[in-house]
DNA sequence: ACATACTTTCAGTATTGATTGAAAGTACGA
DNA sequence: TCGTACTTTCAATCAATACTGAAAGTATGT
């Protein structure tokens, strides 16, 4: 008699405890090493793979924080756009989940991240080129030239970027990746 | 009588320091949002605009910091890539100097944070996909889904990256750019 | 072998950012 | 209006990360 190939729910269950938390826990270090709270980016883990909106109860007990720091990250992410809170009739509480569509995750990420952090990067180079503009001596003339090439490069990403995140759809990239190399 | 067109050199340095200084703290604050140490990144920016190569005690007193500060920072700036020492003849201290063009230095902080931060989480993603790929649980089944769409997502863009970087010529993205919208 | 000029390390300290938990706030139904 | 079920806030605490500075290490010239 040769073992079953089909697992029992049990065991089933077992293996994909296992495989959840490593990816939760791999999906958080991602997060902190691009400079997004480690905690915030565990939820949205724990959301894009529920298959039901969850709890701040649920999410709470699942990775053993404090309801004061789930509230705050769960805010945070519906302030980015990744999660939404929705609401079950006759239930009072409050759930949330996350955007499954990896494009258009991808996509609420590099338009939050333009306007949060390129956008106003972006006004400053612009300024510490603008102001260096007339100077005649040397090191003027290299700051100014310096600042207009990284101004440039940053608004021309900035462009790219607004085009790929407003398309929202993933048939663009792998187009335009025929046209690279 | 009017005021002289020309500015001093005296009032232009003034204005140069007040830029400089604007620059290196802006650069400063957006690597520490995108995860990268805040120092690093005000070397990195002093570098990119001096005309001549700089000393440890020049970085130091610029920027005041510690020795150990500046030069751990500048060992792990050379080991991205971004900055390289030179040595005057004649002179025993060690100097350095950033790489200046724009598309280069894009190109090295696209090759080292794939291959430090995405290679790895693509592995993983990879991983937590194909050790779910049986199982016939609903939960299970969005999880390996899920996953899946995840990995491939990061493996498509992870070729993107790639051939940008590896191409090092600033023609191809604004060719690309072309036929994105 | 020694002095000088520099670089490297790292234990201790400071700074920053994240987390807790309990108190205050809100909304709803009886 | 009161009680219950929940959400929100925030001062205090904790954890992670960065920074300092002095001591140890290394290379070079005499």
């Amino acid at each position: 008699m040769t073992k079953p190939a089909i697992k029992t729910p049990a065991a089933q269950q077992e293996q994909l405890t296992a495989a959840r938390d490593e990816f939760i826990a791999q999906w958080g270090i991602m997060g902190s090493s691009w400079g997004i709270n480690r905690t915030m980016a565990q939820i949205h883990a724990l959301l894009m793979v529920s298959t039901t909106p969850q709890s701040t109860d649920e999410i709470m007990a699942e990775l053993e924080i404090s309801r004061g720091n789930a509230h705050m990250n769960l805010r945070d992410l519906v302030g980015w756009g990744l999660v939404r809170s929705v609401i079950r009739k006759g239930e009072r509480k409050e759930f949330f989940e996350a955007e499954k569509d990896v494009w258009k995750i991808f996509c609420t990420v590099v338009r939050e991240r333009k306007r949060r952090e390129i956008e106003p990067a972006m006004l400053v180079l612009r300024d510490c080129a603008a102001r260096t503009a007339g100077l005649t001596i040397p090191e003027a003339k290299a700051f100014h030239d310096q600042t207009k090439a990284l101004s440039e490069f940053v608004q021309m990403a900035d462009g790219v970027l607004n085009k790929i995140a407003k398309s929202e759809k993933s048939s663009i990239v792998p187009f335009a990746l025929k046209f690279l190399k």
